[in-house]
DNA sequence: GAGTAGACTGACTAAACAGTCGGTTTTTTC
DNA sequence: GAAAAAACCGACTGTTTAGTCAGTCTACTC
């Protein structure tokens, strides 16, 4: 692994735990094995270090789901994947999963890299309000997405916090049919 | 007003618009109008002064909750008037809630006090873990509350982002019915 | 094997930080 | 109205911070 890689890895592990202010520069270094000096090297500022970081885990997470879904057959289906692929990424993939949630309630990430962020998931966004409007529902397409997209952060909260669970797969099925009568 | 009050309604602005560690004593000090030995004088330390303020906004949701529904009949109605004041609180105490959302993602706030602030609902989790026993369902009372909770806060979290229709009455009807439907 | 570009180093700096302290003003109590 | 207590002040301190810089090391090219 290269000394930026590893620069990168360390810093999301400190920052999940410590927060952003919380884990300096020189941490960073000291635990990822390189000089200050090269932290500077790779990264102009804390700032972009952090963005890095912010829409590494974007694209990552964006990426992931949609070749889950590219495949599926109508929006129920193609929904039903998206559900699947966000939790199982979220509980894979915790400490990014954590770190991502941190920037969004964080005043440290600013609007113009959250916006960078959000637009990852334009093709999401799109095909969802597309269902919406089809079905002539009587609430718009955003407004339901906020609130199926919050009972969903909802089970995985559920997860995290109760570990014992993550590997439950009735349980995620009892979940995904909970969060689909939203939908219905 | 006090001039620890004050410095209590200073530092949750600045927090909510800075986070923890972006907000420094002094700054506290010098918006508050007051010198940082005042703050030291009230505030042991700046963690204290954090804590105050987030076991303070919880004991205020929590009292405003359990006000909104002590004359709820049955668990039904009771629940709905949970849903609608806590809406109605978040709303209404936007930079309260804000901060409050940003303490539940934070590492700064300690195990110990995250602990105390959520003994505060737990006249509310009986409750709830009540409700769903008595139905027999095939569920857990937590792993329900928290999708529900996950797509009320959703639905907060779109009220805040979309302002004009925080006072459309008939869309948080929508809301909560389809809130309404995991639980049904 | 000389030349060179980029990776890497760590001691260093200027600013910012939480918290202190000796002393002053205001409020309360008798 | 004197004495005691509590609130308040702001200059100060030792520490920590992000970021710099002058120079070394490594790997590749011609």
């Amino acid at each position: 692994m290269s000394k930026r890689e590893q620069i990168l890895e360390t810093a999301l592990e400190l920052f999940t735990e410590h927060g952003f202010r919380g884990t300096s520069t020189a941490e960073i270094s000291k635990q990822a094995g390189v000089a200050t000096g090269t932290l500077f090297h790779h990264f102009k500022s804390k700032e972009e270090l952090i963005e890095e970081l912010y829409l590494g885990a974007k694209t990552d997470l964006a990426d992931y789901l949609q070749a889950a879904c590219t495949d599926a057959n109508g929006m129920e289906e193609k929904i039903k994947r998206l559900w699947f692929a966000y939790v199982n990424w979220a509980i894979s993939h915790e400490s990014q999963y954590r770190f991502f949630k941190h920037c969004e309630a964080s005043p440290y990430i600013g609007e113009s890299v959250r916006e960078k962020g959000v637009a990852k998931f334009a093709f999401f966004i799109e095909d969802f309000s597309a269902l919406v409007s089809e079905r002539g529902d009587k609430v718009s397409g955003m407004t339901l997405l906020d609130i199926f997209a919050g009972a969903m952060d909802g089970f995985i909260r559920h997860l995290l916090n109760n570990p014992e669970t993550k590997t439950d797969k009735p349980l995620w099925d009892i979940a995904f049919s909970l969060c689909w009568k939203i939908l219905g």
